[in-house]
DNA sequence: GAGGCGTGGCC
DNA sequence: TGGCCAAGCCT
């Protein structure tokens, strides 16, 4: 399977092209203007499995908040759940959190340098390691993400085998990965692996015509890609009231409990049942996805002085101003009916909620 | 090792 | 409209 390794003029090639094409093509993301691990680290914590440009604007708050590993290690999980609202993946925020902490209680001057040291670290695993030890301290360790993998079967035309055990597809992609790396300049060479999967060699429709591996490739594109998991797609629904004080412009939010295998400590409105929306009350319908879940939520306004006759789950609660509530760890969901209702919008003349029945 | 964990946007 | 993701990690 392995057939560069004695092909050194190859692997050359590949470097040079891939690294040449990368000078010209990098896109300019705010993280790569940062030679500060910390830096690397957020970055790097918040794209995984999330969208570059979710992670832009998020990014920027997130170390203008928090600009150094020890200011971090200093917040409460609910200020860093705050800035973490609305990406999802929470305990990645709980995990990054905990490492920051920990390394503060062992007095280190900042991140661990190697591969194998940050591998330790909660919410670090092998690629994320890799990406920071390569990327931050020039180790010369190579990463396989989804881009890397994609990008490396295409080339030699490998496939996952209906049935067959990945593992030992995964190991050849990391074999792979490692001959090709440039021990030279192992950050370019990995984030330029990357940004040609995520620009060219597109999982659907790859542009091999502007790709500079094009000449070396085995498929050109066309690739079996590995089976994934049916999604299954269920039908949700709830209700979520938008309570309101007549008198000041307050929301009433509920904390989930930390118990909770999902979105554990954030806060949301309060949930109904479906039946105490009915029609002439619906203010709006929002669709949401929470997993393989579609939910088609139901939103109507609650007075409080109608809170009484409705459903009360338990759960903490509080009022609060709506400055509060868009600085608090809302879930998305929550986050999103606020925005969507325009209660975030400054409009000081304006009562609040009483424009529609 | 498979399943759990969120979300906004795209087609 | 609704299915399908996107720079993984943990248990």
């Amino acid at each position: 399977m392995v057939g560069l390794v004695r092909d050194a003029e190859k692997i050359a090639r590949l470097r040079r092209q891939l690294l040449a094409w990368y000078a010209c093509n990098r896109r300019d993301l705010p993280w790569r203007r940062s030679r500060d691990p910390y830096a690397i680290w957020v970055s790097e914590i918040m794209l995984q499995q999330t969208r570059v440009a979710v992670v832009v604007e998020r990014y920027q708050t997130f170390l203008a908040r928090f600009p150094t590993l020890l200011s971090l290690a200093a917040a409460s999980e609910q200020d860093v759940l705050a800035l973490w609202s609305g990406l999802g993946y929470y305990r990645r925020a709980r995990m990054m959190l905990k490492a920051a902490r920990f390394i503060a209680e062992q007095r280190l001057t900042g991140l661990p340098a190697s591969s194998a040291a940050l591998r330790k670290l909660p919410g670090i695993g092998v690629y994320t390691a890799a990406a920071i030890a390569s990327i931050a301290f020039g180790e010369a360790v190579a990463v396989v993400d989804g881009n890397v993998e994609r990008v490396l079967c295409r080339l030699e035309g490998w496939e996952f085998a209906e049935g067959a055990s990945e593992s030992a597809l995964k190991r050849e992609i990391h074999l792979l990965a490692a001959q090709l790396l440039d021990p030279a300049q192992p950050g370019d060479f990995n984030q330029a692996t990357m940004e040609l999967g995520a620009t060219v060699c597109l999982p659907r429709n790859p542009r091999c015509l502007v790709c500079p591996l094009a000449a070396d490739c085995r498929t050109k594109g066309e690739h079996a890609t590995a089976p994934r998991a049916p999604m299954l797609s269920r039908e949700g629904a709830h209700a979520l009231s938008i309570r309101t004080r007549r008198a000041g412009q307050q929301v009433l939010l509920e904390q989930r409990p930390s118990s909770l295998t999902v979105m554990p400590g954030l806060w949301q409105l309060p949930e109904l049942k479906q039946t105490e929306v009915p029609g002439h009350l619906l203010r709006m319908t929002v669709r949401h996805a929470i997993m393989q879940v579609n939910y088609y939520v139901r939103i109507r306004n609650v007075y409080e002085d109608e809170l009484k006759s409705l459903t009360v789950a338990g759960g903490a609660r509080r009022w609060v101003s709506l400055a509060e509530a868009a600085a608090m760890a809302l879930t998305g969901l929550t986050r999103k009916v606020l925005t969507r209702a325009h209660l975030f919008e400054v409009r000081p003349r304006e009562p609040l909620n009483e424009s529609q029945s």
